[in-house]
DNA sequence: CTGGGACCTCAACCGGGCTTGAGGTCAAGC
DNA sequence: GCTTGACCTCAAGCCCGGTTGAGGTCCCAG
């Protein structure tokens, strides 16, 4: 069992295709050295860091902040528990304020559905 | 006051630009009668659709289906009370399982961000 | 009759998160 | 040495809900 793994084998493991991986590359949410023939290795850690960024993905976290985050760890580090505690903790808050968001619209959908006005003076759905 | 409106008339009133405008007719949502210069001209139960439009987008609701429901009614036709009233109690409906998922989304995470895991066989986050 | 603001069309572009395809290279098994 | 499959790059395309811009026309007040 080799200390590096190969593109395929990550997307395997991970399940997530090759070109998400490249992409997720390109985007530099993780890192690979090259083989003399151009090919890319990754350090067992990139399985842990792909987890982390379906894991934000699921909860809806643009790439764009989970790579912010990830910044924060040496290129070829694995999430450490503390470092996912602190970034779950900013997710919840993430998770809840999306919910509250929601619910604000519709109870405001609510009383405006009961009054079926959709006009546009009184109608506080169309603010 | 006339009773027709030209574009510019409509995306006053209803807050919505030009462009968008133009986007919902290129879409079928909304329609206009073509003066001899080719200009767009609405009836005002445009106004009416053109707010149902925004409430549904404010809900998330997918201007493709929008248009599905719109297209029930005549194409110069504003959305009358009873229309207005099946159209939000689905779109209650389409809210609430939107609000149930985030929630299931965080109780897992919760769940999950608590053991501190993140790993690929037993994390739930990574189904 | 003229100036300028409102209007027209059509095409290209944005962001986010990828996928798909063309055309070419690498590496391992027989 | 050959075949085959895994890999490479780069560009383009997709979906959504529009925006932006170029280049041209309409129409109303003065």
């Amino acid at each position: 069992m080799s200390p590096e793994i190969t593109i395929g084998e990550l997307a395997d493991r991970s399940g997530v295709p090759h070109s998400a991986l490249r992409f997720y590359e390109s985007q530099g949410l993780i890192h690979s050295r090259r083989t003399a023939g151009n090919q890319r290795r990754y350090v067992r850690a990139t399985l842990r860091r792909v987890a982390f960024i379906r894991a934000a993905h699921h909860l809806g976290i643009p790439l764009s902040q989970v790579g912010e985050v990830l910044a924060l760890l040496p290129s070829d580090g694995a999430p450490t528990r503390e470092f996912w505690e602190r970034a779950s903790h900013c997710w919840r808050a993430h998770l809840d304020s999306r919910i509250d968001r929601l619910e604000r619209i519709r109870d405001r959908f609510t009383r405006c559905a009961g009054c079926g006005c959709l006009s546009f003076d009184g109608c506080a759905l169309l603010d």
